[in-house]
DNA sequence: TCACTTGTTTGACCGGTGTCAACAACCCTT
DNA sequence: AAGGGTTGTTGACACCGGTCAAACAAGTGA
């Protein structure tokens, strides 16, 4: 972990996050004066469950996973952030510890909002505030899709609905956003059975070598 | 389903639940101007997935259901509202469908809050918005709270965990709030493994007789 | 390039849970 | 008190998916 200056690139993603986005470039700079900016391995830390969380943070670039532990040592992944995703907030507003740790989930660059800050900021800023609101909406729909995918489909429907939902109508194939790994641990499943599911969807045709997908017969995997 | 008035009780409940409570009088007069109040009878249909919902919905009592359905017709509980809880926020705010169907668990008096008021209110008054934004979180939390327990736990450590949060920690019984059926649902199980659940907490000094719970050996539960 | 680490796949096995069917308990109405 | 519907329980069974172990592939660094 490194504290960095903000290079364009990252201040692009930031500006064009789905929080950000709706607010006036002022208010960003607002913001941006008391935050910090980190880079972070595979497997780095940004907090763990139980901890105190002040901050808010958001992935410039990257991808982190946010996983609970249970007590037998066993653990679930409960959302995972990719470039653009802000997340933490929960805790800020809610004067709790963290429910579950945050983990980089591949070489990621963060930043870190003054959680005070943003906290003030909703309070007074109208604009802020809507952003907020929208954001949790969009965040708690995210978790009860997850929490309906495990209820009502099996391992291999998750995985033909990730591909259907990842793959671009237009084309037949497109490479996976990230390992097959976290992949696994996103949709609730233990790596053996992510790979299972592929092998399975290899009868409706889907092609997989490395992280590269390919779709030869769209309908046979929306009817799974 | 049928327009009433607010009853002292109902008055009270709504002004004692999480999202009122900080909320000055003047408020909640205001938003209760543009509300109404309904009563409905255990499995009425206040609104269904991938209708246009455009009020926010309060339960005055009783309890009520939002369940998605898959494509095979099989059905999962992704949330459970009893009094005072708010919900239905997140199409209004998101300008979408709803994700899901609301029904009442059981008899029910609800009350149907103006969404475009709410909006309104959101984004002009700072409490309001500081209001819906706890509640938000809140939800949030328990939507992932609930995913967590699907993939870390057993169905007997769920209704373990279910009997322990529910039981006052001083006492050593306690009755259910609902029926086990609906206890079933929000805990993402068939009513058998639930039936079977409790017959191996039996084994740990759990006695069920109907919906009354008795609990003779506290540790053995944590220790599920 | 080779060795080494890390990630992925496959097989074998087994426990957990959904499903179906039958039955028991309970509630409500008459 | 009887009867009918609803709700809860139990057993049998299948199957999904977790776990362990081993083989294999891919990526990494010297």
């Amino acid at each position: 972990m490194n504290t960095l200056q903000l290079t364009s690139r990252e201040r692009a993603t930031l500006i064009r996050s789905r929080f950000f986005a709706r607010l006036p470039q002022s208010t960003v700079e607002d913001v941006l004066k008391s935050a910090s900016v980190s880079a972070y391995e595979e497997r780095d830390v940004l907090f763990r469950q139980d901890e105190n969380v002040d901050d808010v943070f958001l992935v410039l670039s990257g991808l982190v996973r946010l996983c609970r532990m249970g007590k037998d040592g066993r653990e679930a992944d409960v959302a995972l952030f990719p470039e653009g995703e802000m997340f933490a907030e929960t805790a800020m507003f809610l004067k709790q510890r963290a429910t579950a740790s945050a983990v980089a989930a591949e070489r990621s660059v963060i930043v870190r909002l003054n959680g005070g800050k943003l906290q003030q900021l909703a309070a007074t800023d109208h604009e802020v505030a809507q952003a907020l609101i929208e954001h949790l909406c969009y965040r708690g729909k995210m978790t009860e899709d997850l929490l309906a995918e495990d209820r009502l489909l099996t391992a291999t429907q998750r995985v033909a609905n990730f591909i259907l939902s990842h793959c671009p109508k237009d084309s037949t194939s497109f490479r996976l956003p990230f390992q097959k790994n976290v992949l696994a641990g996103k949709l609730g499943l233990a790596p053996e059975a992510l790979s299972r599911a592929f092998s399975t969807l290899r009868q409706s045709g889907v092609m997989v070598r490395g992280r590269l997908i390919e779709i030869h017969d769209r309908p046979a995997l929306e009817r799974f």
